[in-house]
DNA sequence: GTGTAGGCTCCAGGCCGACAA
DNA sequence: TTGTCGGCCTGGAGCCTACAC
């Protein structure tokens, strides 16, 4: 039989969040360097909220949220019949064998390939109390991420980097020169290099990376509102990623039907189900809307040892799509807390160890009708936020809701548009982790911008009764109601409102990367 | 059930390659319309021996076809545990209820989408003696096609239109102007409309298209060795095709395994086969070896009404990489025929009624050895052809054989190149063609360029006896030596060798649109 | 008849500071 | 601190003929 090649004893807590603050071992290092050189890039282009599980571990596989991220890809859910695969339950527990990193050629779209065998009923019972815990990547420690602008994309001029970010990331200039300028050599995922010329000039004085630059722009086909990610290893290498907004990025194949690669897939898992033999899948974390391979450990956990019932509140974590989107947020948040402690309305960043309570407000008592509503040049948006969300705001500018709704006609606006459905599944696999975690999120520059939200359980149910009765995917229905008409009340509304609508409309339509986490019993 | 939409009682002779002379019946041309606008453009980028069966009538299709294309479109063959289908028969019978014709939209290959649907036992019976043929769909008549040179594709300079196609396809010029221009627009597959500037001028005078030109080639992303093609239709509009060279185009999609996907297309069609029930399957032309969806008729004719044995020789049609490859080769032929009857050597292509004689001579009697050969600037071979082969033979340019090498050593070097299989698999699909046919396509401009080739039966069996018995795909073995000794014997053998190279790669690695047919009694 | 090279022109790609948010 | 603009320059895109095969 298989036999572990990374043994790993040690009872460590938590997973991706606290990658930088847990040591990783060195053979899981060195092995992944071996799989994949830019393993960190990899990561950082694929998210913060991304966790692979270690080859040679033991997994639950779901069929159902591998299903889910072939209909996301392929922009098409199985309308078909499909055929039934008993020998297919909803959790297949596996040996992981497996795991590499990949990126498309195309696109540099991250992805991951596991090579997966079904454990038989022996094997099971032996992993009922596993000691596997999910990859201890590297998350990279000096880096930064700026959303391209259109100045940064046009081929009119090069790329405006941000002070601190260039600083903190880069080599230092020699300033004896006049201007201070050097070559910057970045390589991306395909080990490509790419040359810059970085300049510090100026009235007033900034970082520019200027020669170069465009054709990086025209050969990633960047577009503003893209993502570029710097990264400085330890060994003083420049690595660069990119991340395209959430523009279709996926191409459909032309040569096999959408419904025969949904089946394609349970029937590879069910046959290898059947004959305990190997099969292989990709993961690919900015497509997906779950993971669907999870460390079994993680999964026990989250079955055997939380008691999820109904009523419960908790947070979340997930992506968003802008950074400024999340500062915006932030700072509703900071002045939702000023308003309540008569505070300054900073938020205190580097003060980790005051637990959730700012970010986590108590239910409003009661609440304001008729709400009023401003423009979206009016006062108390700025115009930075605003110029921010505008590329979102076309997509669906035709449901921009009028500035003098009520609360009722601003729900009824959020349900019409189809951005706002009252109740979300959630895939049942609960981090646990400890609450400080919270203040180093809201503090801290991440690749890609995050947020938490607040949700109550409100019922727990099979989501596909008929075809994957007894799953735990997406088994908890929760409602994110509440945090949204907090915000109505406390602080600017539409603000809130579209930030709110473009957090959902995310959520809604890929679910990317989102737990049930640190529940907090009401 | 279902009732034909396309009833259809003459019994037509011939598919694809009478197209132009057989008028279709309204019915199936104007349906065929409303699905695709420019399926005269589908059909032209296709190529001409690209067959579509008509809706409403029943097909044979065969699962071993599609998961060749499935095999290589991911450029990957299937090498894990495969399952077994019981209800799946390596011929399906089917209805099929709809074909509609699709351009992938980033790479504009064309591809077509299929929906079939077994029949039952009783529905088997009625079929056996069927009355629909294959579709008759119209080749376009007014049109040009012309492989891109590299002063085509450089930046530098516009698109050489060849003479005799622009005075063909191209609305006239107003010779009144100096110099004669005028501006042309031409739709695409996408319903893109191109602006070009026609110009004619230059010393000698010669057509060109300026302005507008190198934006297409950007957008399009052609390199020399592509081919475009323009149609002028009898709605007087200006129809604009490209057909990629033979690099990889399809990108393998990074959501699902290649595993996965053979398995999804089998499992898809074993499902519908066990429960009657339709699915759907996608016919890419362009990378798909053979057709896996053949009318029923078709292949009733060739299994119950055609004795292959062994020791029959025919004929066979395929297309070519390089339309001077195909001229080269004609030129050969033209030769051979000429050698042997003290002719004059030129092809007389507008004498239909000559039979296949000058194209199909009898093996050669007696083999010269040595064999001297040229070198590639050297006599006997024009700088034309030597250019036109020039980018092919960059990718292989380590097979190249020497100069000096024997009959013997010539042959080693083919199979030692891996070009050179031989014996090859044609599927069982035998086009019963009038022998007139020949002299046609020797004359003939064609959109992608054609070539006859001989061959023997050699035997007949099953290709894969494991998992697909009793099937007709590919279950004729053939021989196709013989051809190659002749033209090696008679004419140059560097540029015999080296067209026969490319052809016979070309054969093997995807075997594009190839048909046993004009079976000849030896 | 057509592929390629050389010459010439001119505009957009690209580098710069100004300025404002 | 940084996004965008106007100014300005230059290299290459793009139109032309010459010439060779």
């Amino acid at each position: 039989m298989f036999v572990l090649d990374v043994p790993f004893s040690g009872a460590v807590e938590g997973c991706c969040l606290l990658r930088s603050l847990v040591p990783s071992p060195e053979g899981v290092a060195l092995k992944l360097e071996k799989r994949c050189l830019n393993s960190e890039l990899w990561h950082a282009c694929a998210g913060p909220l991304v966790c692979l599980p270690t080859a040679g571990t033991r997994v639950v596989y779901f069929p159902q949220g591998h299903s889910e991220q072939v209909a996301a890809s392929t922009n098409k859910v199985v309308d078909g019949p499909i055929p039934n695969y008993p020998s297919l339950p909803p959790q297949l527990f596996c040996q992981l064998h497996n795991v590499t990193m990949h990126a498309d050629a195309d696109t540099d779209e991250v992805y991951a390939q596991m090579t997966l065998q079904p454990l038989n009923l022996q094997e099971q019972k032996d992993a009922y109390f596993p000691i596997e815990m999910g990859l201890l990547s590297k998350q990279p420690t000096n880096y930064f991420c700026k959303t391209l602008t259109a100045s940064d994309t046009s081929t009119h001029g090069g790329f405006s980097v941000p002070r601190r970010a260039a600083e903190k990331v880069f080599p230092p200039l020699d300033f004896s020169q006049q201007p201070p300028a050097q070559e910057l050599v970045a390589r991306d995922l395909h080990d490509v290099d790419w040359k810059f010329k970085h300049i510090y000039r100026g009235q007033p004085k900034r970082h520019l990376l200027t020669t170069g630059w465009s054709v990086f722009v025209s050969a990633k086909r960047l577009i503003a509102g893209d993502s570029v990610l710097f990264i400085w290893n330890e060994q003083n290498q420049l690595l660069l990623g990119i991340r395209h907004a959430n523009r279709p990025q996926t191409v459909m194949p032309s040569f096999l039907s959408s419904d025969s690669m949904h089946i394609g897939l349970l029937a590879a898992a069910a046959h290898a189900a059947a004959t305990n033999s190997r099969f292989t899948v990709f993961y690919n974390p900015r497509a997906s809307p779950s993971e669907f391979v999870i460390p079994l450990s993680k999964y026990v956990k989250a079955v055997f040892r939380t008691h999820v019932s109904i009523g419960m509140r908790f947070r979340m974590l997930f992506e968003t799509e802008e950074c400024s989107v999340r500062r915006a947020l932030v700072g509703v948040i900071a002045k939702v807390r000023a308003s309540r402690n008569g505070d300054s309305g900073e938020l205190r960043s580097s003060s980790p160890h005051q637990s959730g309570s700012p970010v986590c407000p108590s239910p409003p008592s009661n609440l304001p009708t008729p709400l009023s509503f401003r423009g979206l040049d009016g006062q108390g948006i700025s115009k930075k936020v605003t110029t921010a969300i505008h590329p979102l705001l076309q997509r669906s500018s035709s449901l921009i809701p009028t500035p003098s709704a009520t609360e009722d006609s601003l729900q009824t606006w959020f349900v019409k548009a189809g951005v706002f459905p009252r109740e979300l599944w959630c895939p049942f696999i609960i981090l646990q982790r400890k609450l400080q975690c919270v203040a180093l999120f809201f503090g801290s520059v991440l690749p890609y911008p995050c947020c938490w939200y607040m949700g109550t359980v409100t019922g727990i149910s099979d989501l596909d009764p008929v075809q994957w009765p007894n799953s735990h995917w997406r088994s908890v229905k929760v409602n994110l109601m509440l945090f949204l008409l907090f915000i109505i009340k406390i602080i600017d509304v539409l603000l809130a409102s579209i930030s709110l609508c473009i957090l959902m409309r995310r959520m809604r339509s890929t679910f990317m990367n989102c737990y049930l986490c640190s529940l907090l019993i009401s």
